[in-house]
DNA sequence: CCGTAGGGATAGGGTTTA
DNA sequence: TTAAACCCTATCCCTACG
């Protein structure tokens, strides 16, 4: 394949945010048209910035199952410094913050049952 | 706790690797769609199929190290290795009976990292 | 025809169990 | 402990509507 998962970046998040500040949520094609956010996020779509912010959306909601509290216990010997370009503007940086959400008791109950609807929806 | 860790058996894999071969790696909504397979792999869901097949990759790699040096993979010139061909190609020695081994061109051809271009590939 | 909205599937990381 | 199976989430793809 070649699409290896283009993670979001802090910085095309921030640009994300702005444009939806500056034109609207739902005017994707203009802020990817828009120079100055155009130059961060070239390589994504309309669609993609629509994903994102509906993803983004989901997240705020405080869906967030259980997971947030895992990953500190093992930065010790591997210097891991991974900036892509966190230095060109601080937009809207600021505002998320990981508050931690209730222990959601999800069982791993029998759920091995899957949409058998599958309907060919090929038009 | 309820859900019992299923096992794949020999009739499960060899399914899995016709349906690849079939309709190719990364269609498992469609392998497990397939009258053939649904047949045998009807308890397992789509997200079963990509993790045993990301299983056998991984064997089939000589690779073992998921679950050692996660935290140090980021910002790397690590060569993307994992070709479906090459995979395939272990399928067929692997001593199925599977004919009709054509590669099957799947791939959408996204390319991500390209640039300004709308890329239209729609059909 | 273009753009947006929504649903569904895929890819990858992380956790649990044998 | 390691590895396979499983779960969760982000991202990507496809289709319908405006």
């Amino acid at each position: 394949m070649g699409a290896p998962k283009q993670k979001w970046t802090s910085e095309e998040e921030a640009a994300l945010k702005a444009g939806v500040i500056k034109h609207g949520a739902g005017k994707w094609r203009t802020i990817l048209m828009d120079p100055e956010f155009s130059t961060i996020l070239h390589l994504r779509s309309n669609v993609d910035l629509k994903d994102k912010w509906r993803n983004m959306n989901v997240m705020a909601s405080g869906l967030g199952s259980r997971h947030r509290a895992k990953l500190a216990l093992k930065n010790q010997t591997t210097p891991k410094h991974h900036e892509e370009a966190m230095a060109l503007s601080t937009v809207v940086q600021s505002g998320e913050e990981i508050l931690d959400a209730k222990p959601l008791a999800i069982s791993r109950g029998p759920l091995r049952i899957d949409g058998p609807k599958k309907g060919i929806t090929r038009l």
